[in-house]
DNA sequence: TCCGGTGTATTACTATATTAATACACATGG
DNA sequence: CCATGTGTATTAATATAGTAATACACCGGA
């Protein structure tokens, strides 16, 4: 059993219940082509130790993810990205992206910056996120 | 009384709580200028109708905001902003959008989009949220 | 077999979010 | 005064989110 390095981003207080947040980056890594079939997760009580959260909460995000299609739970050895799990049409992915991005430019507006503002955070949260 | 044309971006499937997501943009909306002390907020039964939310839900995200000092409750009139509520420093607004833009260009990168990909989306973003 | 890991079941609990409905107090304008 | 708007109080309910604790079943390796 290969113990995979991936970490999940949770942030407690944006709002965006855990499970959810566990849920989304999941998606996202597998439509991206980052987690591939076979892949596994690491393991409720990781991620819980981890984040800081009870291992049921994640034991949820992964129910979620198991009822669709996503993974397989497979007792004794963790979860499994399943065989079925594709990454996205660029397409679907773009939309998605676009989803998340445009809220956040609309704040940045109404939190009054300018073009060349945003702009310059964008580059700079581009370069950052390269790591 | 000024009717004001202000609008949410009420996004229900987000995962944040209504309130919360009400309580964010009039903070974001006063630290960026765009409401200023004496300005009316949009009724309680204006958001309520408009959001297809209930009137307690709006009541409560404007009562935090009472309580954050931003706006005064003015029973019969609505909600004015506050003569203490000022815009916010730059270095802050910027924090704030950074907060935001960050998460999302992580969560471009799980999904996969190149660097090229996400700075089209995100100057298509920018366009669109001019209007 | 033992050990260390995996996820699960289970019941109960707490906290939060949202809603309902309706009458009330307040404000403004005619 | 009436009409139309404002926010509020109130009690109760429902749904959701997260947690606790512990033992169980399963798995793989030594």
């Amino acid at each position: 059993m290969d113990t995979s390095p991936l970490q999940f981003d949770i942030a407690p207080s944006s709002g965006v219940p855990i499970y959810r947040q566990i849920v989304d980056q999941v998606v996202a890594l597998v439509a991206g082509g980052r987690l591939t079939p076979g892949d596994f997760l690491p393991s409720v009580r990781q991620v819980a130790q981890t984040a800081d959260v009870n291992p049921m909460t994640v034991s949820k995000a992964y129910g979620l993810l198991e009822s669709d299609g996503v993974v397989e739970r497979i007792r004794g050895q963790g979860m499994c990205v399943s065989a079925t799990a594709t990454s996205g049409p660029l397409a679907e992915r773009r939309e998605q992206a676009q989803q998340l991005l445009a809220p956040a430019i609309h704040r940045a507006r109404l939190l009054g910056l300018t073009d060349k503002q945003i702009r310059a955070l964008f580059e700079a949260s581009l370069k950052d996120s390269a790591k």
